[in-house]
DNA sequence: GCATCCCACAGAGCAATGCTCTCGTTGGTT
DNA sequence: AACCAACGAGAGCATTGCTCTGTGGGATGC
């Protein structure tokens, strides 16, 4: 526990009354910044404000999180998260036949995530933050809302609503192919790809103001272009 | 000339000398701040470091552009135009019949400036910066690539190798409508800003790594994206 | 031709940032 | 009881955006 957290004390055992303070003061720092993020965005993030917030002084800070850059990675993680769940509990509320409105109620959560909290959505399908390489950590909740549409689409081949789209490309991994259940449906995987990727640049153009004066009824909007997705994954 | 760039002097008419060597000092500081831009992304591009390598006093900069915001502003609007133009001078090389054709040049060209230049793309379509407004001055450059795909579906309909989707809905801006010709086919009017949306939502997943480790042909993946959206429009 | 005026520039200065280093204190372990 | 690692505070460094003040020079008016 110290590769690139460098020799920061480790927290998973709050065994002592030492390890439970630091947990605590751990969650309470990156609540405040949390709170930070949401109002100013990440580049109003700012370690000192935070400490002085916490009547800390600021290098106090980073006895806790070694770099602006690793709380911010916290928060990201945390975002990831969160905005997954959204999703996740969004689509496990839908009958599991009806695919269609399954992926509907997937796609519209985590736009309502994204317009309640949209400094922290921004932080994580925005541009990537100055320096700043996304870290392993990220990775994984990175794709939980990819997940669940993917889970959408395998499930509807496993009960044999769906059937593998005609013809073969050869643009995804074949690992990732294979985790899914995928494989002969390569066609379909790479507009599922592209729905995903289109979820967001949906979401993006939104909330970034790309559609200003041009959509009227973004709620309407959205549910025709993840519509046309459905379409073309031919989801009943 | 004052409103927004406060009582900067002009640079419309360089008929004096000052004004004309005023002019070639503007650019040649939004020249330098651009590669600053391009190597190190927005959040290095540092006035004082523009003004070093320009071997003036920081302050002295402050004469060409009111903040470091309004430099942006004039980079943002150049970065919008190229990629416009890119998108348009592509487009506008293939045979004006082959819609399908001329979609995936102008999303191709698209792609390629953005991969060409990753900083300033993520200027334009990644999070908004700090406490930045988009001002006015963006909002005509931001459309052009919008432009030119819808110019091929009007092309479309008023060659007849289009018809109106059946259908109407009511998302889309009416004065855009007409502004296009499109207020008989508004199904596909907003299914042109979904993909408008989804094509810069496919570059920035590829682009900030989302589809890293999942797409492992990103060109044949696009192409697959644009033929998508292709379809939804029903192009030939 | 001279006086005037305004633009340009430099430099100092302010508030703020991230991060480092040092130094005293304190909690937990042996 | 003794020790050590963790902890917190404060000062300090380099950097940033931006403002203010002073000064020189080229353009302009008479």
């Amino acid at each position: 526990m110290l590769s690139k957290w460098g020799r920061i004390p480790t927290v998973s055992a709050p065994r002592t009354a030492r390890a439970r303070v630091r947990a605590q003061l751990t969650s309470e720092i990156a609540d405040v910044a949390r709170t930070h993020l949401a109002t100013g965005g990440a580049a109003a993030l700012s370690l000192r404000a935070v400490a002085r917030e916490l009547r800390m002084a600021s290098s106090a800070v980073y006895r806790y999180f070694p770099s602006r850059d690793d709380l911010l990675t916290t928060l990201i993680v945390d975002a990831y998260d969160a905005l997954g769940e959204a999703a996740e509990q969004a689509e496990a509320g839908v009958a599991r036949t009806d695919l269609r409105g399954r992926l509907h109620a997937a796609c519209a959560a985590a736009r309502d995530w994204a317009l309640a909290h949209p400094h922290e959505y921004a932080l994580l399908y925005g541009s990537p933050v100055p320096g700043y390489a996304a870290p392993e950590a990220t990775i994984g909740p990175a794709g939980r809302v990819g997940t669940v549409i993917v889970g959408i689409v395998r499930d509807g081949l496993a009960s044999g609503a769906l059937t593998p789209l005609p013809g073969s490309v050869d643009t995804i991994d074949s690992r990732v192919l294979a985790e899914f259940d995928l494989t002969d449906d390569t066609v379909r995987a790479a507009r599922l790809v592209g729905a995903w990727s289109g979820l967001f640049g949906a979401i993006g153009f939104e909330l970034h103001g790309h559609t200003h004066n041009i959509v009227t009824d973004h709620v309407a909007w959205f549910r025709a272009v993840v519509d046309t997705h459905a379409d073309a994954l031919a989801l009943p």
